[in-house]
DNA sequence: CGGCAAAGATGACTTGCGTCAAGCGCGGTT
DNA sequence: AACCGCGCTTGACGCAAGTCATCTTTGCCG
């Protein structure tokens, strides 16, 4: 097992697969692995939902996963690797919408509009599991913990975005988006304290709504308060507490 | 019938309930009706989805409709009236979350943590359907096109969510606005160019991230500017094409 | 009617963060 | 090695919007 070690320097994939999973079992980190284990559907129905399931990959950094304007047919499971989520609008500004560590769900936002309404970038090496929708719809039709997986998935990520939508300072802002990284690389069995940012200063800036030059003032600050250390893009949390205190306004309760 | 008079006079309710429906119609603007129809389902099927809705209201302005911690059990449709969702942060501050239009549902972003985010306001006499959800849920497995109105109502909010949380000037923040309330009001069939702001300044300034005085300056701005008349609340949109000019950047494409 | 409270408008000032500009460090290329 | 480009940092400055304060309007109730 290659845990506590996101920040490895293995050549790729940087994130390594935390488990393959195979033909009863799903990748441990699996977002839909609950669904079923929790209401203890046996062989016939895991079966099924592994047969609408394709792996797809390795996308390298840079490279689109799916782009706005794409017909919606899937959603995607991140199995490795890091994505960024992002929209243009009307004058060409991007805008970035999320970042999704391995085990987390991309495409849920397109369900209404039928297409995909952004971009979906790998910052990394990134391998997926793509579910057919309607396939997945078809499923959750008859197995409610499947359906009831998919609501909660949709739902978690409007709360999410309804955070970040305050008005929030800066400080806040970069504190609350550590603090978040923290948990959902620690609910995924990697560190929570120490771990790499796939992501660009420029991104993070983007997707907290400040210009680059605050996050690196932001970040600065941080360091010589001694709440992180910082090498490149190498992340150590000294003082989670303090840092959950400072952005306890955007974080979900 | 009663349509293009939303600001209207009458004693109550101030906005008239568009239509009521019976054992075998659905209200006319009901976000659930376009559900049934398309797919053809006939009498039984209406029936269904008839009994698992208990009418509530009046709910009287200020009157609150569930409360922040509430167990979550039902979602609602507005039938007649507008709500306003807010969350208040861990250091008390109202947040404005959205307003809600007849026609609408609320109680979406409870799904996930299981128990109501936010607070739910009348903001003038209102009337609801009240959908027990673990029924919904279950009729859902039964009739695909309910499944797929659920995914999509959730996934439409979350759209509107992505959208606000841009970094978009005090003007283009409040154009859209507008343009987006009378679009709604036009879906419902109400005027889209006439229309009674139900919300104060300050709950409007909230819902922006704008202080009260800026929503004040930036209306009077645009009322000099001949976008808008506006006396006390009641609003006409002079010139809705530049408004939604104004606001491009953050209304859905 | 008159008096009070809340909502709204407007002006003066303050400030957090964006913009601009300069400089550093590092990896890649020739 | 020398050069370049890019990501990042840091400082100086300006502006959009927040804060504070004052005033007007409106609705409410005795």
């Amino acid at each position: 097992m290659r845990r506590n070690n996101p920040a490895g320097r293995l050549p790729e994939p940087p994130n390594p697969i935390a488990d393959d999973g195979d033909e009863t079992h799903f990748c441990r980190t699996c977002a839909f692995s609950g669904a079923c284990i929790a209401e203890g559907y046996g062989k016939p129905e895991l079966l099924e939902l592994h047969c609408l399931v394709e792996h797809v990959g390795p996308f390298h950094a840079g490279e689109h996963v799916f782009r706005t304007g794409d017909p919606f047919r899937s959603i995607f499971a991140v199995r490795a690797g890091t994505v960024k989520t992002s929209m243009v609008d009307a004058e060409g500004h991007e805008q970035v919408l999320g970042f999704y560590l391995p085990g987390e769900v991309i495409g849920l936002n397109a369900i209404y509009p039928d297409h995909f309404p952004c971009d979906a970038v790998a910052l990394d090496t990134a391998y997926f599991c793509r579910f057919s929708f309607p396939a997945m719809s078809a499923l959750a039709t008859r197995m409610p913990a499947v359906q009831q997986r998919l609501f909660s998935l949709i739902s978690k990520e409007l709360g999410m975005a309804t955070l970040l939508a305050g008005d929030h300072n800066a400080d806040a802002r970069m504190a609350a988006f550590l603090t978040d990284l923290a948990r959902r690389y620690e609910e995924r069995g990697f560190s929570g304290t120490r771990f790499h940012l796939s992501m660009s200063r420029g991104d993070i800036a983007n997707y907290l709504r400040l210009a680059a030059e605050t996050v690196s003032r932001v970040l600065s600050r941080f360091r010589q308060q001694e709440l992180i250390e910082l090498e490149g893009r190498e992340l150590v949390l000294r003082d989670p507490e303090r840092l959950q205190q400072l952005g306890r306004n955007l974080l979900p309760r």
